[in-house]
DNA sequence: TATTGTGTGTCAGGATGCTGACATGAGTCA
DNA sequence: TGACTCATGTCAGCATCCTGACACACAATA
């Protein structure tokens, strides 16, 4: 009756190991990044504005999974160091789109090369052949989260 | 010669699916978790003191992956609402083990249900039979960034 | 015995992210 | 036109977690 009701062993727990997981990855990003000058809340917004220019505050701070303000002050850092460069006057509404400057064109690339790397090592024991797999499992997971709201 | 030398399309990315699900974990259980009054640090403590019970405030920092300075905090507020109990001398060394007091098992036993909940809503789209490999996956990619240091 | 090293608990200060609140600009509709 | 709704940017205050530092307790060693 009451078998699965609560959470097991925690060595079998995959949300525990998904935590794991997520949190060694920040570490090793972390410490790649910071020799480079840069947080990985900035890395962040770097590599989102590499995919997609042009993007506000507001689809910055989605794009991170943050909220409008913190995102707001990691742009100001990156804005003061020259990194980025925000409209002055809001075009359409009260957005105002973000791009990269040249130096912020050159700190990505020496980022994204070594988070690469560092992506590479986390996904070195594993045969090639399963790694689209575990992204999809990963983007199932998390769809069945964000799915239907939280509650219940 | 440089494909694969930055990160690619962030939709194939397995580290920012990776720090997606575990957004998407930590905002399901939290939600699930305010209701019973219980941060998910806090939910994390009463679990790990749950399965191994007299542990110091060390041992529960390594296993919730925190600081010694951070789950302080923690224990201090779990304290205070009488849900663990710290000897109030140390037996041994300095550390002082913690242990649920009965109301916090009574509120372990509510939240770990929650919590189990979500979890299994998570895995839901998932075929049993690859619960086992996604578990394996984790713990390889875990081991591979935290296995030999962080930096290079 | 005295020294060194390791593990632990705790205080202080700072960095980061959040919730709450407000004003502004644009679209929708009676 | 005017009221309403929605998305955005920003300010203020708070919560959480971190780094740095220090004192204490024990074990190992010369």
């Amino acid at each position: 009756m009451s078998q699965e009701e609560k959470v097991g062993d925690l060595a079998e727990s995959v949300g525990y190991l998904l935590k794991q997981a997520a949190t060694a990855l920040h570490a090793s990003m972390d410490a790649v990044l910071r020799p480079q000058g840069l947080t990985v809340s900035q890395y962040s917004v770097l590599e989102l504005l590499g995919h997609e220019p042009e993007q506000s505050n507001a689809d910055l701070a989605r794009g991170a999974f943050v909220t409008r303000q913190s995102m707001n002050e990691v742009l100001r850092g990156l804005q003061e160091r020259g990194l980025v460069a925000r409209a002055d006057v809001a075009e359409h509404g009260r957005a105002r789109p973000t791009r990269l400057t040249p130096a912020g064109h050159a700190a990505l690339g020496g980022a994204s090369a070594a988070v690469a790397r560092v992506e590479k090592r986390m996904l070195s024991p594993l045969p090639p052949a399963e790694h689209a797999g575990l992204l999809a499992q990963l983007v199932a997971c998390r769809d069945a989260l964000t799915g239907e709201d939280a509650a219940r």
